[in-house]
DNA sequence: ATGAAAGCGCTAACAT
DNA sequence: ATGTTAGCGCTTTCAT
């Protein structure tokens, strides 16, 4: 800079103003400074710039990558909703293990970001909470509701899950299983709750036998439904609390050589990518993901805007989408494959199709 | 800082020395320092640091968003190998557009990143390269090999696509069809060489209208597919030439009744997550994503170390891996559906499952 | 409309 | 073993 500076026969801080545009400059000068800043190749320190202005304009992720649900459209959707802000992400892994989550608060503290969107590890202590709330660096929290301290957003989960039940016991389904999630984190317990709230509401009776833990993950998942399939009174339908576990639940189907939906109506929280050309397509409630980030960004510039830090934390829970395609048993008016792709219809979207509707 | 070294009754350069180690400091006074350092929550100013060192021990990312395929292995994966040297990592989204990435280069450079990793957009005009070159901030290239002044790591394209056409040309296919992707950028030409390549090696006549291009995508895939199947003559095999375009092609057969791989085998280029629970499970070479990434960042701190910038750019080829699952009609022995998740077998990888082989 | 100078929080000689 | 000091490349008063 001191070079452009002595090039264009000006001073640094004219420099500065004319890159920044902070304060008015002569045409004359701008123009000569913008021309040797072009010849010279000359690229700001933006690292210098923090130093004094103690601004990064830098957001922090926090998440666990094999949260892959959510990495990639979350990741990408903050980046990009970030970006128009003229921000830029940084991210930190939280391997889903509380130390590793410390860790990379730390780091992106140390780097001084400007925020940070975090998805809290299963079993966090809250010290990470104290300390981002100590430093009283802007954060909101995404996908798990667990300190009324700060900005969170997240889904909904209680009525959609129990729509899915409700769904199933309109096609006239009495022994509707759930594979449940993680047992203690609130977004499996609030879709145990959707369950039974939707057995409630349908007139069937709560029955124990029927909930397994497929604690979140495919592998288990699996298991679980072996377990449930070995019961008399084996269930004719299953709800699946999340994408992994509905993987699970599939290949446990598979390999006892049952079909969906008709030895098995199967419905999920969550939806997958591709899920439409999965066999058979499978009927899903799934998460506004994009959403989700976009209003999370939202929340985090509008708190790093706040200075006296006087706003009051804000809590934003979105309406998962009922997606309706064939696997819990239905044909689906106007998306059976014949007419959904016949001749003529567009290509397109590479989410799921099927209609989607709010809940 | 300054407030530390009073607290702890030492000059700042001792309390910068324990927190870096840089120097001995006596155990008395160490203690302290840590005790000062705990007791206020003083966390160390990297900005700060950077300036005075002129290193960030930030890598950046380039790519676009939306190249899936790559995004969530390779962003994790660069991510986690970086970590291991002490790095974190900047995102930068390329949003396949040349401006976007010239862009978003330049705030990488004006970040000081240590280094880059860049997955280049279709039709990138070099001139980002030649800044980065400039600039002298150590690069590696990724999927798509363009520019001999850079390391690079990609994945072997001609070979692997030859195997798939000769797998279906050994089960009697002997009109075999590519759904090929963007003409013109490299991937795509020597996934068309190697199709050639295996036609020639079964002793199959090549021919043009059997290649129809899916131009990278879904939707096009989608369509042409449709072509595909107006022709008489029709093939009785069809080989996608990436991940994208094969979901169009399934959506396609899916769409006029036809299964697979009874009315038409299909094999593609490039793993689909949950591939093992599509129906039919897919025969495909996969690209060993994650080992691209930590090739990637392996050679990016190399020459990272390399301060003279006197090493050789190096071009790293890696084998596709072979996936034998059932799309191409063959029945894979030890992975059919009921012996794949008898009782007894342990859930787990998400990966597709089947016979992996490295090409 | 422009320049001079102080200082952001740290590191790294150079002293002692 | 520790302290002093001079910057790193910018922004920002305060002058002019």
């Amino acid at each position: 800079m001191a070079d452009v500076a002595e090039r264009a026969g000006v001073a640094a801080s004219t420099v500065s103003h004319v890159v920044n545009g902070t304060r008015p400059v002569s045409p004359a000068t701008r123009e000569r400074v913008l021309e040797v800043i072009e010849e010279t190749g000359y690229v700001p320190n933006r690292v210098a710039r923090s130093l004094v202005t103690s601004d990064t304009h830098l957001i922090g992720i926090v998440m666990s990558a094999l949260t892959n649900r959510f990495f990639v459209p979350v990741v990408a959707a903050i980046d990009r909703a970030g970006r128009r802000h003229g921000y830029s992400s940084v991210l930190a892994d939280s391997r889903d293990r509380v130390a590793s989550e410390a860790e990379a608060v730390n780091m992106l503290l140390s780097r001084r970001v400007d925020g940070v969107v975090l998805a809290p590890v299963v079993g966090d202590k809250r010290t990470v909470l104290d300390k981002l709330l100590d430093e009283q660096v802007p954060t909101v929290l995404i996908d798990r509701f667990l300190d009324e301290r700060f900005d969170q957003v997240g889904v909904e989960n209680v009525e959609a899950t129990a729509r899915l039940v409700e769904h199933l016991a309109a096609l006239g389904h009495s022994r509707i299983a759930l594979v449940s999630g993680l047992r203690g984190i609130p977004t499996t317990e609030e879709r145990v709750a959707g369950y039974e709230l939707g057995l409630d509401r349908a007139g069937l009776r709560r029955n124990r036998e029927l909930i397994v833990s497929g604690k979140s993950a495919a592998g288990p998942a699996e298991r679980a439904v072996g377990e449930l399939l070995g019961h008399k009174d084996a269930p004719t339908a299953i709800v699946s609390g999340n994408n992994y576990m509905t993987i699970g639940v599939l290949r446990a189907l598979r390999g006892r050589g049952m079909r969906v939906p008709d030895d098995m109506a199967v419905v999920a929280y969550d939806d997958l990518e591709f899920a439409d050309v999965f066999q058979p397509r499978l009927t899903v409630v799934a998460q506004p993901v994009a959403q989700i980030a976009s209003k999370a960004v939202e929340l985090l510039i509008r708190r790093m805007a706040d200075k006296d830090g006087t706003r009051e934390p804000q809590r934003v829970q979105l309406p998962g989408v009922f997606v309706h395609r064939e696997s819990c048993g239905c044909v689906v008016k106007g998306t059976s494959p014949r007419s959904l792709t016949a001749p003529g219809a567009k290509g397109g979207g590479r989410r799921g199709r099927g209609a989607g509707s709010a809940l």
